[in-house]
DNA sequence: CGTTTACGTGTAAACGATTACCTAGGAGGA
DNA sequence: TCCTCCTAGGTAATCGTTTACACGTAAACG
């Protein structure tokens, strides 16, 4: 590997007027630049990005923290960080909490460590008492998919509140009268912002709530609990995609006939949402929109730029209806896709 | 952000003494080292992993270059690189290649200028030709999923070869006498090592072959295809996950008939996979353990320790079998997972 | 003709760690 | 007593860049 020096040295000229030509800080002129140039492409001289980094305390790098990336709502965010930051010549460090706070720690203190421009994260914490933490971190930060809120931090969060309302509404004008909401780790503000909106949809009828734990065993409790209940659901809400799952799954080889006889609606589509019998309707968040959102500001807030404190995307209804538990069809329904 | 002379002068010794606190380079008395850590406690002080860096000229980083993290096996494997690498300090930096000769090299060039110790790879090319250009890489390479021949860098790979044997074998043994493979993008060496077992072990019968292009657009054609054989292969391998999604979608959607009466075998387990009817077979891949092994090996030889050149890991053949499809059961079959 | 202004370039001090080399004091052996 | 060896610790060079400052020349301006 040949080093600044080496160019200069090969092109008969100072450090100073390789790293200004490579940077274009400064006027050089045509003759210089073609020797500098020429000398680089000889020796192919790759400028070394932690002599950089060192000097100018920037390593064009940020971090991303999901809590799994196996879960492709977390993927897809990631590959539209990943094309925002690369646009910018940054590059990405992945980390994972697994929704542990511990874990988060940690992957922040590594990725500080390793001098990160900036994070993007999906905040494990929520509370009030954890604002301190999120505010002590020397690095900008920018949070996605949960709010983090009396924090001064910006975060970029879809309008699933209101995708949610649309969900039971969708069935309560179909005939529905029964609804419950699986819900997820309890003090994620998703969590909250869904079982609010639930709540308010689904209030005037009869409805039951079930926290899980946002993990593919919260979806199994769930569904020995729904084939306990006396009287059940029509229609359940499901708040997160690896819930869905655990439920579906234990539904399906345990009590086939809950499964047959309900309205299943999930978060984020996923191939298998479509193929289980009966299809599941679905929240479609926008996941690469926010990975693309959530990378824009993040650089911006490196830049010193002012951003907003919280973006909301919008997110998309698909209902997919199935003769037996559907209800009664509106007059002008036609069960596709609605917004 | 303090750094080591702040702590040093707290403590009241040199930058060195403090350096090799932190490091247990050498003997340090009892009295200072407790100095030295209270200090570092006081300032909250973590060392720069870029002043670290830049002298040892390691920043303890690897690359990991995917074709595209949502693609599931692509996030198990690299959870596996992950999981192993934190565990030794380092952190991993995600870039894609989707399957593009173009994209790849980008994403190596930029790893090598972020300074990273080494990088894993499934690489997109593989011809002889090839060859020069993995070999000219200046960082530790491994790569996995794919075998890299003729160059003197280690792989991990699976021995699918055997489980596509076996799954054939499976359906020879209950009476099915018409296979097809779809395979995936020409090069690769798991698409060629594939074909060869599967020629081997299907070739006493009738046999086609359909060259996809391992994308998701693969598969839909491949669905018009078989649609549109005289004579229909009554069990149909396919050779990557994306390909056998976008079959089983257009075969849903256009060729039911064509669906439920063929037996269908994909590589990689997910969940659709056994949400579909008929559920479809499955080769299963340790990616977690490609992960791990792949990892392991690049720290290896980061630290100059000899690595094999050829790692194989065994996948296992699940069998889902479906009454209307399998053929007929054989004398002890209980249509179970199969190792 | 003296004074700006502009332009092109070089010198050398950072950035934050690691580490080769050196110093000094005390213990132990001959 | 002298020499050797061990232990504990300091000094300062070094890694590869960027960049504040200085310098010299030539053109432009009054």
């Amino acid at each position: 590997m040949s080093t600044i020096r080496d160019v200069a040295k090969r092109a008969g000229v100072s450090t100073a007027t390789v790293s200004h030509v490579i940077n274009g800080t400064r006027a050089v002129s045509g003759q210089t630049r073609v020797l500098v140039v020429q000398a680089m492409k000889e020796l192919n001289f790759v400028p070394s990005a932690l002599g950089r980094g060192l000097r100018t305390n920037s390593l064009k790098t940020v971090g991303f923290v999901a809590a799994d990336l196996t879960n492709s709502f977390f993927a897809h965010v990631f590959r539209g960080v990943e094309s925002r930051a690369r646009e910018a010549n940054y590059t990405v460090i992945v980390s994972h909490s697994d929704e542990d706070v511990g874990h988060e720690s940690e992957a922040i203190q590594n990725l500080i460590a390793k001098g990160v421009d900036g994070i993007l994260l999906a905040p494990v914490r929520s509370g009030l008492e954890d604002a301190e933490f999120y505010q002590e971190i020397s690095v900008p930060i920018v949070s996605y998919d949960r709010r983090l809120t009396a924090v001064n931090i910006p975060s970029v969060v879809t309008n699933s509140q209101d995708a949610v309302r649309e969900a039971i509404n969708f069935f309560k004008a179909r005939g529905h009268e029964r609804f419950a909401l699986i819900a997820g780790k309890q003090g994620l503000s998703t969590t909250l912002e869904r079982g609010q909106a639930f709540e308010q949809a689904a209030s005037p009828h009869r409805h039951w709530v079930f926290y899980g734990d946002s993990r593919y065993e919260g979806g199994v409790h769930a569904a020995r609990w729904l084939s306990e209940q006396p009287v059940r659901p029509s229609v359940v809400l499901v708040g997160n995609n690896l819930m869905a799952m655990g439920l579906v799954v234990t539904l399906q080889e345990h009590y086939p006939e809950v499964l047959s006889s309900t309205v299943l609606i999930t978060m984020d589509e996923e191939p298998w949402t479509s193929f289980v019998r009966p299809p599941l309707s679905v929240i479609v968040q926008p996941t690469h929109e926010i990975g693309v959102t959530a990378a824009d500001l993040l650089l911006q807030r490196i830049r010193h730029t002012d951003v907003p404190l919280l973006t909301t995307l919008p997110c998309r209804f698909v209902a997919r209806t199935d003769p037996v538990t559907a209800g009664h069809p509106l007059p002008d329904d036609e069960s596709g896709p609605t917004s």
